[in-house]
DNA sequence: AATCCACAGGAAGCCCGGGAAC
DNA sequence: GTTCCCGGGCTTCCTGTGGATT
């Protein structure tokens, strides 16, 4: 090989990129395309403030990538940037409930955000005098200590809290509505201050979970996100494609693909992003002068596979196993995989690497959590005279699951040698 | 019509680690 | 150090399910 050939190759290369960072979820545009009802609709909500009312709580409903943070982070930054001449004062905060998901969490952040603010504001002896902490330890206190703590704080002056729950569903399967309860009645408790909350879900149909007042209370207001159609996709990725892109490497047919392929998945516009990016890095890999349609069929192959394996790799070691179980079924079984043979064969390799071997119920709750991971399908059937149980389909090829589940040392060498595969249906 | 299989999944509570306050 | 609190993983105990079988 020719060593000297080659930083000579990569060096010729033409590039394909200006800026990929703008192609990141992670960037937020100047413009919204096609969301401009929406944002007239939350600015309309949210100004309540500026003319001395209480702005109504607000519900926003859509699936992934359809703009929904980047929409309410937009107006929220603009209406803090408005208020400043307002009367009165608004202060934004933004959490998202994937990772600040329960209540001491949520009251902790928001406790700790308006001691800071008091504390630049104010300065550190007057916390003292009012008999406040200067932050909130991430665990230790009462929850209704470190409510006390937030309601002082933010009671300080007249101003106005939004607090952004985003993805709030994850929040109430986890915790439940407790914390929403007591946000939603603190405006009685508040002499000065207003609490307004915005909740961005995912998931329609969550709010039936909720207790009824904290329905009515949260529901004030709600917006939907509709999905983006592929017509919408391409100006989006237009409008990105021009800051992110060298000037011709892209042509109309790459950026509609792209469009078309996201649309299809519910109309995500990360997705759609993603794509063009990895896109263009497949291109510049292989010393192309341009992209081509060739190169998003090999990205939408990689993204499908990446996410998939990532999801395995990252999977708790008691629930790789038991996919590691499903998948040997899958692919040595004639009949379907059910969840009695998967807990069989589980034990068995349990026994094989040493780890403890878990109960058939909480077992019955990893199977669940594959299930929301997509990296499954479990269904219940009953089966009559011969039980109820889940029928189970791997999503992703068998011989896939075994690889990313073999890539940890402790199962590199599994096999299943005591286990007696059911033959027949 | 009654029975019964082979589980699902709810409820309660245990145990442990992490952390704060006393 | 001890005591209190939280959260997560887990077990124990339990009730429920619906169609094939008796």
């Amino acid at each position: 090989m020719a060593s000297e050939g080659l930083f000579d190759m990569i060096l010729q290369t033409k590039p394909i990129f200006k800026d990929r960072e703008y192609l990141r979820h992670s960037y937020t545009p100047e413009k919204l395309p096609h969301r401009d009802e929406q944002i007239q609709q939350i600015a309309r909500i949210l100004a309540a403030p500026l003319r001395g009312e209480t702005p109504s709580n607000v519900l926003i409903y859509g699936k992934p990538g359809t703009g929904k943070t980047a929409t309410v982070n937009y107006v929220a930054k603009e209406l803090e940037k408005v208020s400043e001449k307002a009367p009165i004062k608004v202060k934004v905060v933004y959490l998202n409930c994937e990772r600040v998901n329960t209540h001491y969490r949520i009251l902790a952040k928001l406790s700790d955000t308006f001691l800071e603010g008091l504390r630049n504001h104010r300065g550190k002896e007057f916390l003292t005098k009012m008999n406040l902490p200067t932050h909130v330890p991430r665990t230790g206190w009462p929850t209704d200590e470190v409510y006390k703590s937030f309601l002082k704080s933010l009671d300080d002056e007249k101003q106005l809290a939004v607090i952004i729950l985003d993805e709030i569903d994850k929040l109430v399967r986890k915790s439940g509505d407790d914390v929403l309860y007591s946000l939603t009645r603190m405006n009685s408790e508040l002499k000065n201050a207003k609490v307004s909350i915005i909740g961005i879900s995912n998931d329609l149909h969550f709010m039936e979970y909720l207790d009824s007042r904290v329905r009515s209370s949260l529901g004030e207001e709600e917006t939907v996100f509709p999905p983006y159609n592929a017509h919408q996709l391409r100006d989006i990725l237009h409008q990105r494609s021009e800051i992110s892109f060298i000037d011709g490497v892209l042509t109309d047919p790459v950026i509609q693909l792209c469009a078309a392929h996201a649309a299809r998945e519910h109309g995500d516009a990360r997705r759609a992003l993603d794509l063009l990016r990895v896109s263009g890095e497949i291109a510049e890999s292989m010393g192309a002068e341009n992209v081509n349609v060739e190169h998003v069929r090999k990205a939408h192959e990689r993204i499908e596979l990446d996410q998939t394996v990532e999801v395995i790799k990252t999977l708790p070691v008691q629930s790789k196993l038991l996919l590691y179980s499903i998948s040997m079924l899958a692919e040595r079984t004639p009949r379907a995989v059910i969840s009695g043979d998967v807990y069989g064969l589980y034990e068995d390799f349990c026994r094989q690497v040493g780890l403890d071997i878990l109960t058939r119920r909480r077992v019955s709750d990893l199977i669940s959590e594959l299930d929301v991971l997509g990296v499954i399908d479990a269904k219940i059937i009953n089966k009559g005279r011969y039980g109820r149980t889940k029928e189970i389909k791997l999503n992703v090829h068998p011989l896939q699951v075994q690889a990313a589940v073999q890539q940890d040392y402790l199962f590199s060498d599994l096999r299943a040698e005591n286990f007696r595969f059911p033959t027949r249906a």
